[in-house]
DNA sequence: TTATGGATTAGCT
DNA sequence: GCTAATCCATAAA
C-alpha cells in the first residue's frame, strides 16, 4: 500500500537561517511563525533536517511550569541570555529536551521543540533512535525526547549553542514553507499552570505528538 | 542530608 | 492503561 503522505522535499541551498531578531520577542508571538521552519543539523557531509510542527511556550517569572520561574540558576541561565540560543535540559533520568531562547537578554521565555516532520537524513535518524530501517517515521521525532535523540542533542554538547549560526552546526532555517493553519492547545505533561493554551501545532500534520491532545 | 517529582518514553497488561 | 528507568533541581528537615 503506497504512502498517502507525499515525501517532503528539502533543499538546503534554498534556505536562509532565521535571524536573532526573530526570537527577540514574546514566545507567544514567535511560536506561530516558527512553525513550518526547519531545524537543521550539519556535521561535515551528514545532514539532518526536520520541519517544526509542534512547539510549546514557556514564559518567565509568571509561569510556574517554566524552568525560569524561580529566577536564574546555573542550569537555566541560557533562558535569561540573548535570544536564539539552545537551552537543553535532561529530564526523567532518560531524555534531553531542546528549547530556543526568546525575549531580549535579561528576560526569560523560550520555545520547547516537541515534534518535527523528518525531511533529510532519515536513515541516520532512525539509527540514532535505534529503530530498524523502514520503521514508521512518526517514531523519529514526534515527542521532545525522541526529537533530541534523533538529532543527537545533549546538554553537554548543545546547551548554549547559537541556533541562528551555521557555524554551530545546529540552526533554524527558512525554506519559504508556511503552514496553512496554526492551532493552539493546552501544554502536555505538566501539572502546574496546565490550563493555559500555550502549545502550538500545525493541525492535521501526522507528525504532531500526542494524538489525543489535538483539537 | 534526604525526599520528591518532573516540559518523557518504551514496554508490558 | 500502568510503570520502570534513573538524573538532577528543589523542597523539606
Amino acid at each position: 500500500m503506497p504512502s498517502l503522505v507525499k515525501p517532503a522535499r528539502f533543499d538546503l541551498k534554498r534556505t536562509r537561517p532565521v535571524g536573532r531578531a526573530f526570537f527577540a520577542r514574546d514566545p507567544r508571538l514567535v511560536a506561530p511563525q516558527l512553525l513550518g521552519r526547519v531545524l537543521v543539523r550539519k556535521q561535515g557531509r551528514k545532514l539532518l533536517a526536520g520541519r517544526i510542527v509542534e512547539l510549546e511556550v514557556y514564559l518567565g517569572r509568571d509561569d510556574p511550569a517554566a524552568h525560569a520561574y524561580a529566577g536564574p540558576t546555573e542550569r537555566n541561565r541560557v533562558l535569561f541570555g540573548p535570544p536564539g540560543y539552545a537551552y537543553v535540559y535532561f529530564i526523567y533520568g532518560n531524555h534531553y529536551c531542546l528549547n530556543v531562547s526568546c525575549m531580549r537578554e535579561g528576560e526569560a521565555g523560550s520555545l520547547l521543540f516537541r515534534a518535527l516532520e523528518p525531511l533529510a537524513g532519515i536513515p541516520e535518524m532512525l539509527r540514532a533512535r535505534d529503530l530498524a530501517p523502514g520503521s514508521n517515521p512518526r517514531l523519529i521525532a514526534s515527542g521532545p525526547g525522541r526529537l533530541a535523540e534523533a538529532f543527537g542533542i545533549t546538554r553537554e554538547r548543545e546547551n548554549g549553542k547559537d541556533l541562528t549560526s551555521l557555524k554551530s552546526g545546529l540552526w533554524i532555517a527558512d525554506d519559504g514553507f508556511r503552514p496553512a493553519h496554526v492551532a493552539i492547545t493546552k501544554r502536555i505533561g505538566i501539572t502546574k499552570a496546565a490550563e493555559h493554551p500555550l502549545r502550538y501545532i500545525i493541525p492535521g500534520n501526522p507528525f504532531v505528538s500526542g494524538k489525543k491532545y489535538q483539537p
